[in-house]
DNA sequence: AACGACGGCAACCGCACAGGT
DNA sequence: TACCTGTGCGGTTGCCGTCGT
């Protein structure tokens, strides 16, 4: 299978995107809904490539993205769906779906790691967090296998604890906005939250999936999450208005994704810490028995 | 005030995979 | 069935702002 062509090839402008072009991709997207990114860079005349157009639409431009701070659930969340699902950003973001992977990834890598190597004297198992409990017993790939099967347990129960857990909705923890005088430092920042905030009156078009970048796994699950949001056709005629005012954007109606009904698993995976040493502990016996991440999890915590 | 070190984050790179032909 | 193309994903890089000296 060849290496697929790559816009290298082309003249192409790299590095930081200006709100310029944030604007053309914005109001191409508008128009065509996402997808068929090849097309991008020939139809608008971005000199970008392809692959930095999807990225910057779905990392940044893409309606429903909160940025800045993580909130503690958050982080507790991201915590233990990483001892969980290991280092598969995607399906992490897939439990947040207001956060991208990138942001998640970044949190991990800047944050996070650093505080549980720093909580490492409190518990040895706490490196059980940032790698798969490795058992003497089972050799490298029978670990590897067992772990795609319990993660795939996993997912599948942690869908089914999510849509049976309508009713607790209420009570998932929203995160806070970050105040605009928290912004980043780069004014031009500021500049693609405006542009991204009043993308949040967008919604795509037939053909396009609202919000969803990815078709892996974990983003049906998020997006099948999402499905009592209303989604609208937006006008197409209101793409050529570009002047940057949010009265560009002529939806009837639209749709903020819904946060998720995550109580349940919250519950579960927002442990008290004692309980989640025992967990932990409990895991890694649970590799050397043969048994799967999830009936110990359901064993414990029976949701 | 100037400079260097450090940290955070946006963006890039390259591989893998899925779907179409 | 094999190949091609588009897209997704995780790892990594490099810029830029902040902090300390």
């Amino acid at each position: 299978m060849g290496r697929p062509p790559c816009c290298d090839k082309e003249v192409v402008k790299k590095g930081p995107w200006t709100p310029d072009e944030d604007i053309v991709l914005v109001s191409y997207v508008q128009e065509h809904g996402p997808g068929n990114w090849r097309a991008v860079p020939a139809r608008t005349g971005l000199l970008r490539c392809s692959k930095s157009c999807r990225l910057r639409w779905t990392n940044y431009l893409r309606p429903g993205i909160r940025r800045g701070n993580f909130s503690d659930s958050e982080e507790r969340l991201i915590v233990h769906l990483q001892a969980l699902l290991g280092n598969r950003w995607a399906a992490i973001a897939s439990y947040l779906p207001d956060r991208t992977d990138n942001d998640i990834k970044n949190f991990w890598n800047t944050h996070l790691k650093k505080k549980l190597i720093a909580a490492a004297p409190r518990a040895n198992t706490t490196a059980a967090l940032s790698s798969p409990p490795p058992s003497p017993a089972l050799i490298k790939d029978q670990w590897e296998r067992k772990l795609q099967t319990d993660i795939d347990l996993a997912r599948r129960a942690l869908r089914d604890a999510l849509s049976v857990d309508v009713a607790a909705a209420a009570a998932v923890p929203q995160p806070q906005e970050r105040s605009p005088s928290s912004n980043g430092p780069a004014a031009y920042a500021l500049s693609t939250r405006n542009i991204s905030r009043m993308l949040d009156g967008w919604a795509p078009g037939k053909g396009a999936v609202a919000g969803s970048p990815t078709t892996t796994p974990g983003v049906a699950e998020s997006a099948s999450r999402t499905s009592s949001s209303e989604l609208t056709e937006c006008s197409a005629s209101s793409a050529s208005n570009n002047n940057n005012k949010p009265s560009m954007l002529a939806c009837e109606t639209y749709a903020t994704p819904v946060v998720p009904p995550l109580s349940a698993i919250e519950s579960w995976l927002l442990l008290d810490d004692s309980i989640e040493l025992e967990l932990e502990l409990e895991l890694e016996l649970a590799h050397e028995d043969g048994n799967n991440l999830l009936d110990v999890a359901i064993r414990n915590y029976a949701f």
